[in-house]
RNA sequence: GGAGAGAUGGCAGAGUGGUCGAAUGCGGCGGUCUUGAAAACCGUUGUACCGCGAGGUACCGGGGGUUCGAAUCCCUCUCUCUCCGCCA
């Protein structure tokens, strides 16, 4: 969320930048402002109210140790109004607060300078196209049927086991998804980040830290006896690592990746591009993370857009880069790059990454902070993450790219992890 | 699942109604001493909000209550630990 002094302080400019949104936040801000100069009044009033009540309950306790017990019992009486008004005070202050909150958690995060405005995915822009799309045969077979012809996933079992979007995975099947996962794990590692494995269930606080809550609060599978929260992404358990944590700016940027299984509930999206692998409830991703110095964050965005395009590179699947534009960037995300494979068989491009820089607008809330030395207050803190990768639509543009007459090809990076170098 | 104990500053740990935002120790930072370091000694060391400032207010797990006054008393919730049971 945004921060209520920037708010106060440049609201022409929250309400400029959102445009790009298409968000008109001219009304939210405006009632932000009146709401701020009253919670400020308000808490003018309530501060001296208790400093007055302060002194004189001090006051009270001198005269009864000296033995003054009149004089004490007389200040007694004098409080009782006080007390009243400052409990009225509180009562006011707090919905005020609320109401502010409220607005406050309504602003989406201003787009970075560089993200063009549009109204959706149409006006994306493309970077780079990196790759040659393949010329397939007239009988290439989609993902879900070579899936099927080489006993690799089987979706129908998922059904009988859970429900549609839990496939389970044999065989070669089982294997190419645990080397993708190692041999992601292991790029992150070399790139310097630090492997966390981390709980697939989180509590309330950590869906807030996020942002999940209380938006997205239908996508999260929930547990309602515990109150926990299936995560939808490491980025949540991760991130989460650093709420009301104040770092060392010395120590920054912390660099961290995480292989999870992410649980999304995918509420209302049935019936388009949900066949096979394209979307599931049950997928598993490599995530990095970066904690950063605010003037550091965007050349990081950079490397970590880098690292992700090496990725792909390595698993030899032509790819293109796409900044999103301000109709379709996240609501916490200053910018945001997306990648997408070619999915030979199904002629169309598939996500397979998000990176994005949230700038302050996630440590906001989760209260992540450094300490620049010799500066006494702590700074909001810049967060970035990115999926490194997701692999259901790898998978998909794997199979379907690379299979010939013979079986399908593995990636020769992709050979030491698997064991075997063709799925026949 | 049963029984018990507990939650205080970066950590450890005192504090059971007023002078407590909080002893003490460790750690951190600065300094003295030293060729340098260690040791010793001295000083310093929470966050947020409001205010131009002086300063004020809030925070001792969360919420509520009693009281002129609550870290301290009462209620309630959450979490953690120990023992027993079960168990990968």
């Amino acid at each position: 969320m945004l921060n209520l002094r920037f708010i106060q302080d440049n609201p022409e400019l929250v309400i400029e930048k959102l445009k790009k949104r298409n968000f008109d936040a001219s009304e939210i801000v405006k009632n932000i402002l009146d709401l701020y100069k009253q919670k400020n009044r308000l808490q003018g009033q309530a501060d001296q109210a208790k400093a007055e009540m302060n002194k004189i309950s001090k006051e009270i306790g001198i005269l009864f140790r000296e033995g003054k017990a009149d004089e004490a019992n007389a200040a007694k009486t004098r409080t009782s109004e006080i007390k009243e008004s400052i409990k009225q005070f509180d009562i006011d202050f707090a919905e005020i607060e609320k109401k502010v909150f409220d607005l406050q958690v309504q602003l989406p995060n201003l787009p970075h300078d560089s993200v063009v405005p549009g109204k959706g995915e149409d006006d994306n822009e493309i970077v780079k196209i990196v790759g040659t799309i393949p010329e397939m045969d007239a009988n290439a077979l989609p993902h879900w049927e070579l899936a099927q012809k080489y006993n690799l996933i089987d979706f129908e079992l998922g059904v009988k086991l859970t429900g549609a979007g839990f496939p389970v995975y044999r065989g070669k099947g089982a294997r190419l998804q645990r080397a993708l996962i190692s041999f992601f794990l292991d790029q992150a590692r070399e790139a310097g980040y630090e492997e966390i494995q981390p709980p697939l269930m989180v509590n309330e606080a950590s869906a807030y830290g996020t942002g999940q809550l209380p938006d997205k609060e239908g996508q999260m599978y929930h547990d309602a006896t515990d109150n926990l929260y299936m995560i939808p992404t490491a980025e949540v358990p991760v991130t989460n690592i650093y709420r009301d944590v104040i770092l060392d700016a010395k120590d920054l940027p912390f660099k961290n990746t995480a292989y999870s299984s992410c649980f999304r509930r995918e509420a209302g999206s049935y019936g388009k591009d949900v066949r096979g692998l394209n979307r599931l409830h049950q997928f598993d991703k490599v995530e990095i993370v970066q904690v950063a110095h605010p003037d550091e964050s965007y050349k990081i965005l950079d490397k970590m857009v880098a690292h992700v395009a090496q990725l792909v590179e390595k698993l030899e699947l032509p790819y293109r880069i796409l900044r999103l534009c301000g109709g379709d960037i996240g609501f916490t995300s200053a910018l945001t790059y997306d990648f997408e494979v070619f999915s030979a068989a199904q002629e169309k491009w598939l996500e397979v990454s998000s990176v994005s820089n949230f700038e302050s607008f996630q440590a906001n809330r989760l209260k992540l902070r450094f300490r620049e030395e010799g500066v006494k207050k702590p700074q909001i803190a810049h967060t970035l993450n990115g999926s490194a990768l997701a692999l259901p639509r790898i998978v998909a543009a794997l199979l379907e790219n690379n299979q010939t007459p013979e079986g399908i090809k593995i990636p020769k990076v992709l050979v030491p992890y698997t064991g075997f170098d063709i799925i026949d």
